[in-house]
DNA sequence: CTAATAGTGTCTTTGAGACAGTATACT
DNA sequence: AGTATACTGTCTCAAAGACACTATTAG
């Protein structure tokens, strides 16, 4: 019977410049020595697939609270792996804004680009990294519609303003603010406001909200046809 | 580095008697010899995950045309195995409905069981596979709401009512003939007439439909609060 | 004061859900 | 005729999109 090595691929989106970033590092070792890559790994013996992206994600980041991590997809074509037959198990990964990434142990750098440069070709990863990365940007933006997820990019507490940012940054396109604003603050569940206030954007002070506790979002935020 | 065993299992769905069924296997071998399992088997050494499936699926049933498949988790837990360490990669597949399926090499019986025995705990599943059967339930009827996915239950022309069965089936609700019908009719894209008409429920004949080219169902249908 | 952002209200349109009513078959 | 199913139309209500207007800060 064959045996196949089990690897984790961690697909870590962040919002940083109001634009949807990646988390990328750089091979340390052939193969592909020198490319960007999917922070990843081998799983222990013992060890489960879920723990094993947490282990990943923590070795690259300082992660904390606030982090949402769910299954991807599994890729396992004979021959991505040049180094044996290998399966990986991907996972995505939603963080807020954080300082920049430290290398793991594998990698000799770690660094957010923008999901846009490989959307466009600009950049390119190594294995089948790109083709991961694009199933697991399509299902941020998925799940953004019918989840509350995008709070998970967000700090503890936020505003309706900076939340829209996000929707904003992971579809690429401007929402309008007031009916935005509706639609998030009536959705029973969706957001706990503090009662404190915040002024940091130079306007009116906002409401400050913490994540309500709903966990799918009915009816959804549709991303098709909005300004 | 530590290897793994591959394997895929399948959550075959179809709908009988207007029921869902789910296909299951009785193991010829230990362990859990005797018990009921998800049909699936060991990955080839140079032989794609889909292809596995799609093998594994080609084995228990007569698989013709209109077959959907798609990868719906991958479980790997320590232990759940007495075999040795092994990582499953689950697939979902939606078959019309057809005649009894044939036991596969390392199966005593196969046959079709109502999904609800399962989720009632009227009968088990060797292995993780009762998770695997609900996390493949689940999918297939959030599927529905938004793609034209409940077409890979029918055969290849069927009236609007067969496919509110597969609805009510699914879902396990009725649903208002006279708003389904207006719904799935005006949804550009989901049917395409044939022309033809159908005369099966001793009523006025129906209308027959193709599957049409869409692949996401905007409105979505949903399935919370209808009658 | 102006500029900027926060938040409310109102109008229009779309579509879901409820259900009356018409069409065309079988017995 | 009566019954069953197919299909159309109409009413009401909920929510999205567009956008006028008010509120509260900074400078």
């Amino acid at each position: 019977m064959q045996e196949f090595f089990v690897t984790v691929d961690l697909v870590v989106l962040t919002i940083r410049d109001d634009r949807l970033q990646v988390l990328v590092v750089e091979r340390k070792y052939p193969p592909y020595q020198g490319d960007w890559a999917l922070p990843g790994g081998y799983v222990g013996a013992e060890e489960d697939l879920e723990a094993a992206a947490y282990r990943e994600l923590a070795e690259e980041t300082a992660i904390g609270a606030g982090v949402h991590l769910e299954q991807l997809a599994t890729y396992g074509e004979p021959g991505r792996d040049p180094r044996g037959r290998t399966v990986t198990v991907a996972w995505l990964a939603l963080v807020p804004e954080m300082r920049d990434p430290s290398a793991g142990t594998d990698a000799a750098a770690a660094a957010w680009r923008p999901v846009e440069d490989f959307e466009a070709g600009r950049l390119t990863l190594a294995f089948d990294h790109d083709r991961i990365l694009a199933d697991g940007i399509e299902r941020a933006r998925a799940k953004l519609e019918y989840s509350p997820l995008a709070a998970a990019f967000c700090p503890p507490e936020f505003t309706v303003a900076q939340l829209r940012g996000i929707y904003e940054a992971v579809w690429g396109h401007r929402l309008d603010p007031r009916n935005f604003h509706r639609k998030v603050t009536r959705s029973a569940g969706f957001l706990e406001p503090t009662g404190r206030t915040s002024t940091v954007d130079g306007g009116r002070p906002a409401q400050l909200y913490r994540r309500g506790s709903l966990d799918t979002l009915n009816p959804p935020i549709t991303r098709a046809t909005q300004a």
